[in-house]
DNA sequence: CTCGTATTTCGATAAACGTCAAACAACGGT
DNA sequence: ACCGTTGTTTGACGTTTATCGAAATACGAG
């Protein structure tokens, strides 16, 4: 695993919005970015899902792609959490109208 | 095509986020989301597009079916709007954060 | 060095999706 | 009655995607 430091993180600039919809129009994954909302950060295995552990790290894979998320390695676990300065910035007022859904 | 009267209007109370999120997430369905935007109501012909007219069908169902468009038939045109109201009274500032990206 | 924990990668599979062309349906004019 | 216009449906095709189990990688603790 990474070094003690940041995965590639995604430029948020040269990412379109097609892609974060794209990463946030999954069941599993809006689960993942709703429960890091909840939280500051986590490794991955404290988020609860229903899918195996191969499932759940490639949908982690997605969603730092489209740049919704950030990792950092912590010896054996891998520190998550979503980008909302960031996310906001970029598209504003989208993660909020996402998260605030009844 | 329909008699003068209004497809079958989803009823959103009954859509959930991932569904609407599906339907924004591909560039072409995108595409007509921001045109309808831009105007008050248009026949789906009027949606200038890179696709067959068939494939354009297609997407205009899936926007249909996810509550996000409505349609109405006029004759031998079929007339589509957005449905931002309704819209942004389910998944509030959605359908805005959508629209207003750079 | 070895074991256990955390996570990714690989290979496979099945389902979903975007796309097209061709055929069909409905309406309005001439 | 016939056409042209507008849009949908159907069937097919190739690609992408979600999923899993098993193997691989990396680290910390004993």
């Amino acid at each position: 695993m990474g070094a003690q430091q940041e995965i590639d993180q995604v430029d948020l600039a040269g990412v379109e919005m097609v892609t974060v919809l794209q990463a946030l129009s999954d069941p599993v994954r809006l689960e993942i970015v709703r429960q890091l909302a909840c939280g500051d950060a986590m490794p991955c295995g404290q988020v609860r899902l229903d899918v195996t552990k191969s499932t759940a790290s490639h949908h982690f894979k997605t969603l730092r792609m489209a740049g919704v998320i950030a990792q950092q390695d912590e010896g054996t676990r891998r520190n998550t959490w979503l980008r909302r300065e960031e996310l906001d910035g970029r598209f504003p007022g989208l993660l909020d109208a996402v998260l605030h859904a009844g």
